[in-house]
DNA sequence: GCTCGAGAGTGGGGATTGGAG
DNA sequence: CTCCAATCCCCACTCTCGAGC
């Protein structure tokens, strides 16, 4: 089979053409003998795939006078290179921008700087494709994720549940197999060196430990100081000391693989090998997490939740006592935190990123949070249009905001975390902090 | 017929890494 | 050396289709 360009993006304006998912799938089950279009797809939604060039690298480039010519290369040789090379040197972006130009039309070149960009959007990724070519055809992973408690809450009325703290570290999946062990983010991204605790988990039985990693004085910090020290640790190159694992599950490698636990949560805390308390009087790296509640009965919460954030906290974790683990984001498990909300002032607005679907409108709002600029989203497609409009009747305007916690950077500035915007406060001239 | 779950695609702050200059 | 682009941690939210009631 032949390797056109052309024909190539023709299968992806079908893609775009038909919204419908049933469509997309019809699309993805008609090309499941094209192993050139199947390898394309490969390039540029596998999640693990990245090439180190973004629209600015390449840009450099383009349209410059290219000394050589491009040779015999085709596309799958450039993606090949840059799998091998995702260093974003001058070098990759001009062979890639080369490679760009030696296209006429205009339409090409858009294809070719999305594709390696990996900025094509089909409106299908990894779950979709998968689901029509077979598990594994892109790398793929699920751990559990929580649903909002205010959202839930009335599918656990009268089961019993079981309160943890939230703890806000990073997410850490350890697969310890035989005397082989490795440890994935919550993305399924490697995370190597955290030799601590890998060799105390090695003397543990075979199954999946998952839980979060914190720094070793997270307990003498607040708020978004716990996630910012132990970022430090976890993501500085080689080994990782002065992490420790807290573990909150724990199943075999096969029912994870299935992406479901035939065993209850208090059934497979039980089953823990971390709840062994000889072993674990010995681990230094790591350990289970305490229980704070058992029961059923959900006034015991609010108190609860109040004494974590005045211990500057996260908040708190609720499992369902017998439900599964499932390898998604699940009802069996519910998280609870409050956020806070503030009114600011407007005093800028942003276009969305290129290749975006608001490169055009919109992007985020702009506003003073004390003496500092800040970015808030979370914003309507029909607000978005009306306000990029006519920015003028909304530049001054106060806005509420929610968000989690205050941070503050290296630098010194104040910020927060997870601003998204609320409404318009049109009954306000000055802004005002809670 | 309607509701709501799941997937895809937006956006935020903050940190490290590594190349450019 | 400093600066900047890219990546990847932590996320919240909007929109849409279509399964399921």
């Amino acid at each position: 089979m032949e390797l056109r360009i052309d024909k190539l993006l023709a299968i992806c304006n079908e893609f775009k053409a038909d919204t419908t998912k049933t469509g997309k799938k019809a699309l993805l089950k008609r090309e499941a003998n094209n192993p050139i279009f199947k390898q394309y797809i490969k390039y540029v939604l596998d999640p693990l795939n990245t090439y180190g060039l973004q629209e600015k690298k390449i840009k450099k480039f383009l349209g410059t006078n290219h000394s050589k010519g491009i040779g015999n290369k085709d596309i799958f040789d450039i993606f090949e290179y840059l799998l091998q090379n995702p260093t974003g040197t001058d070098h990759t972006a001009h062979i890639v921008a080369r490679f760009i130009d030696a296209h006429q039309s205009e339409e090409e070149k858009r294809f070719l700087l999305e594709s390696f960009t990996k900025k094509m959007k089909l409106g299908i990724s990894e779950k979709t494709v998968n689901e029509v070519w077979g598990k594994g055809f892109l790398n793929e992973f699920n751990v559990m994720l929580a649903k909002k408690f205010e959202d839930e809450s009335h599918k656990i009325k009268g089961r019993k549940f079981v309160i943890t703290e939230k703890y806000d570290g990073q997410r850490a999946v350890f697969f310890k197999n035989s005397n082989i062990i490795s440890c994935y983010s919550r993305d399924g991204k490697r995370i190597t060196g955290l030799v601590e605790i890998e060799q105390e988990l090695l003397r543990l039985a075979d199954g999946v430990y998952d839980g979060e990693l914190l720094c070793w004085n997270h307990e003498e910090l607040r708020d978004r100081e716990v996630l910012q020290q132990t970022l430090k640790l976890t993501r500085k190159d080689g080994n990782k000391t002065g992490v420790r694992f807290f573990c909150f599950d724990y199943l075999s490698i096969d029912e994870f693989n299935d992406g479901k636990s035939k065993l209850g949560y208090l059934e497979r805390r039980e089953i823990n090998p971390l709840n062994n308390k000889v072993i674990c009087n010995e681990f230094k790296h790591a350990c289970l997490i305490e229980i704070l509640h058992i029961g059923n009965d959900l006034e015991v919460i609010p108190d609860m939740l109040a004494e974590m954030e005045e211990r500057g906290k996260e908040g708190l974790m609720l499992n369902i006592a017998d439900a599964p683990y499932e390898c998604k984001r699940s009802d069996n498990i519910l998280k609870l935190k409050t956020m806070l909300t503030a009114d600011l002032r407007i005093i800028g607005f942003e276009r969305g990123k290129p290749m975006g679907k608001f490169e055009n409108t919109l992007g985020k709002f702009i506003v003073d949070y004390k003496g500092y600029p800040l970015g808030v989203s979370g914003i309507s497609d029909k607000i978005r249009e009306e306000v990029w409009n006519n920015q003028s009747n909304y530049l001054g305007a106060i806005i509420e905001v929610s968000y989690f916690r205050e941070s503050q950077n290296e630098k010194g500035g104040l910020s927060v975390s997870f601003p998204q915007f609320k409404g318009f406060r049109w009954d306000k001239q000055e802004p005002s902090y809670n």
